[in-house]
DNA sequence: AAATATTAAAACATCTGATGTTTTAATATT
DNA sequence: AATATTAAAACATCAGATGTTTTAATATTT
């Protein structure tokens, strides 16, 4: 029925300004504002408050603010890692099931996959293999390495070239790396990862698209299961 | 190989304290922190730079700020609606093609439709023949209402009881109302739009999730060409 | 002439302290 | 008991002083 009350800051009232101006299109990445002084005279406002505005929209990520002689504040594209960061801040308070993940996962990686087995040149195989190998070296090395595997699933989602599809993708990975994770995954977990990669990029490299899918499924499914079991046992959280 | 160097402002370093309090579990939602003057003091700072960090927490969702004697700074859970418009800010600049935003959606949303004629109450199926029901309605009141169809996707996402999912699409379905949107969609749309919606709820009603999951897939791939029409015919865009 | 060092200015960063506004809780009044 | 008043806590805003960074122009050296 009724909408919460809005904030009456004068910051929060700049930061709706500029932030129109720039999604209405009347700022453009690259864009200088005019200077603090003149600004803040534009704005009728005092400094004080047009900075609290500018740090506002520099944790958006909608601007970057630079000292010096030919510094201000610029308007900038919102980043990749700025995007991800902000959603994690809302999937930590959520801090959704393991199963919640696996579930959007098994929605959006198997699918992703198979079209990826479709569309991968010469260079992505040449470059998931190299993951493959850095992996390998790595598998007795004790613990288990996110980086790699995160690289892994990344990389195929980018072959997808959609966009949308690889952020989203490479966002659940980063969240599951820093709010399940830290569990205390043994070498068991490492190796049967680095076994389903390894059939998926078989598949892929046969291009064919039904086993990269399916491979790709079952590999999201069997390390929900050593997850949750891993859970279940109560191991450590390391935070 | 370098990290991009990182400002060194006071008030980034307060934020990046405070939110790994906030994600460290130190500090949970509802929790008060100190006064300005004393949490100024005790960051050994100026009441100016606290407040610019507590502007840019705010931003993120962290942090809420009220005036007052029972007043102070808050720490609360990013809510949906703060997450969702940080994710926009991203969005907008990526500016996804139609097609993008139609991949994504075709492989969560007819997953989601398939759980979702498993899961579905009774009350559901209610609301979502309300839905229904209201839009019908509405076909011959002129232009599309994107209001209803957002809210018939986003209950058959909250009947999997996937938080994540849910947002996801969300978070879509907003970024294609306000980016894509305000194409000039005509009744046809909306006939089409509407047929399709009644097939879905028809299939949840029969518990048919196969049907239920074809039919939502069918349903975003017409939605798709409608709307790649209309982009390629040139129709005016309204901001 | 080219490379290097110096300097000045533009613009942000931070601090201080004064004044205003909001909200709540305690108190006084009806 | 209900209502009105008031005082205090805490944020909101402002003005202005001082410091730091960065760049561009200038001067100096090779």
């Amino acid at each position: 029925m009724f909408i919460p009350a809005k904030t009456n800051r004068i910051s929060s009232n700049i930061v709706d300004q500029i932030r129109k101006a720039i999604l209405g299109g009347d700022l453009k990445p690259g864009d200088r504002l005019p200077s603090e002084k003149e600004l803040s005279q534009q704005f009728g406002v005092s400094k004080a408050s047009l900075r609290e505005a500018f740090r506002a929209l520099e944790a958006l990520g909608l601007l970057e603010v630079r000292q010096g002689m030919a510094g201000g504040a610029f308007v900038t594209e919102v980043n990749l890692e700025t995007a991800r960061s902000n959603l994690f801040n809302y999937i930590f308070f959520q801090n959704p099931a393991i199963h919640e993940f696996t579930e959007l996962r098994s929605f959006i990686e198997p699918a992703a996959a198979e079209i990826a087995a479709r569309k991968a040149s010469p260079k992505d195989i040449r470059e998931l293999e190299q993951n493959l190998e850095r992996t390998r070296k790595k598998l007795d090395a004790g613990p288990f390495y996110y980086d790699l595997d995160t690289q892994f699933h990344h990389r195929i989602a980018s072959i997808t070239g959609n966009r949308l599809v690889c952020f989203v993708i490479d966002s659940l990975k980063n969240a599951i790396v820093n709010i399940k994770l830290e569990l205390e995954l043994d070498q068991a977990f490492s190796v049967k990862v680095f076994e389903a990669h390894k059939r998926i990029v078989e598949a892929l490299r046969n291009r064919d698209p039904e086993t990269c899918r399916v491979e790709m499924l079952r590999h999201i499914r069997e390390v929900d299961e050593m997850m949750t079991a891993c859970c279940d046992a109560e191991k450590p959280f390391v935070a």
